[in-house]
DNA sequence: TGCTTGTGGATTGTTGACAATCAGAAGGTG
DNA sequence: CACCTTCTGATTGTCAACAATCCACAAGCA
């Protein structure tokens, strides 16, 4: 072992996972809007790879649910409609609920960890409304989140909420109204941190419920378009 | 619309579609046996076909997280250990039981209908049982779980659940002995479906509970290795 | 005019060849 | 005899060319 040992490592993913991801990142920022069309080719000219790894990417991607496949003609960017939000936030509940409930059937000092862990993101997250970063907070509040599915030690749920999650920050960049006000972000995660700390299902339950419910859009009559702008209506977090 | 309308697509699927609901059949079937390793060269060459489609495949089976690739090794199926198939179980309750709460916040009218839908996939059930094709039954049994869970109307549930269902149906071949006496699989069907007919929330969730539940896989030690033939403690059902 | 029917252009789907990579065996060296 | 280096076989990863498919548009016909 001499000095070069921490040089990272050259090239550890293989290519179609870095595009894979490259792609993903475009399409939660907004760089490809909702209905476009990627091109295999044209990806695969931008970023100077073959045709090969840029398909294997975009049919990743499909298979998450961020890109529609129609045979023959192409992959388009997934339009969100009201139903798609309801569903994501819906099933997010689902998720966050069940691994809740794992947890707080676990250990005290497991719990506290958790709870530690998730107010280190929170503190994370004040950092991020401080400078004004909605980009970072969305992140981070997903983040939050996925940590607290993942201490539910259940590899399933990570898989499925992780999708959920991309998911849910397309709808942040595509709907930047639904993101409550910051004001309330940060009581209420800490609510959920402390909560889980102190083993009230309950209440969590509750909590986690009130937090992932967008309730104009889930009751809202579903007309089948994408949404454009529903600032007005929409009354959900990340 | 003439005589012709009902002919069938002639090749409605792209082959690596195909291809991948072949390998996943034989994988379920237990033709590949776990840690076995499949190569592309090698499947490509006996449907005569070329790696591509193969390759592609192979990608979606690990994303499915029915095989898992190493990389420049080769892709191998994924060991069942127990805590796999606890994840599975768990898993499964979590998704189906939020199925059932969000049908049993529907219409009356609607829940008859899954109801009526369910109680037909038990009569097939019972076929299956009299002519003691017990492959047949664990497949209606899962057709009758994931009726349940698409009446909910949620893709992103119903996403997630299909490779539940096939990770559940791998435990049944690989485990046999995980699956029930049949005199009981037939009246806990019928009970579930009646319940969901009714509405009666609180029942049906202890009911679906009791149905999926694996206690001694649950509680056991988790060796991180493979199980073999847990007939003597498993309790579960598909 | 309105409908059917061919044609064009573009895009994906597929193929076989080539390069990169890794685990393990063989061989050399103190 | 243990350890390191080198080699080898097999497998995946990548590439560019070819074939199949589909939609859009325009021309032909009642």
């Amino acid at each position: 072992m001499n000095g070069v040992a921490t040089i990272s490592v050259i090239n550890s993913k293989p290519t179609a996972a870095i595009i894979a991801d490259k792609l993903r990142e475009g399409i939660i920022e907004g760089a490809f809007a909702p209905g476009d069309q990627i091109n295999e080719a044209q990806v695969a000219g931008q970023l100077n790879v073959s045709r090969g790894p840029v398909r294997e990417a975009l049919h990743r991607l499909v298979q998450e649910g961020l890109l529609l496949a129609r045979p023959n003609r192409g992959v388009f960017v997934q339009d969100l409609t009201r139903r798609d939000v309801a569903e994501i936030y819906a099933s997010r509940e689902v998720i966050e609920c069940a691994a809740a409930e794992i947890i707080l059937r676990g250990d005290r000092d497991l719990r506290s960890a958790t709870a530690e862990r998730l107010h280190a993101i929170v503190d994370r997250m004040q950092a991020a409304i401080e400078s004004d970063d909605w980009t970072a907070l969305g992140r981070i509040d997903l983040e939050f989140h996925t940590l607290l599915v993942g201490d539910a030690g259940n590899s399933r749920l990570v898989r499925a909420y992780a999708t959920l999650a991309t998911e849910a920050l397309m709808c942040l960049t595509h709907f930047p109204g639904a993101y409550p006000r910051p004001e309330r972000v940060l009581p209420a995660h800490r609510e959920i941190a402390d909560y889980v700390r102190d083993g009230d299902m309950e209440v969590l339950q509750r909590t986690l419920h009130r937090h992932l419910s967008l309730t104009s859009i889930d009751h809202g009559p579903d007309d089948g378009r994408a949404l454009v702008h529903p600032r007005a209506e929409a009354g959900g977090d990340a």
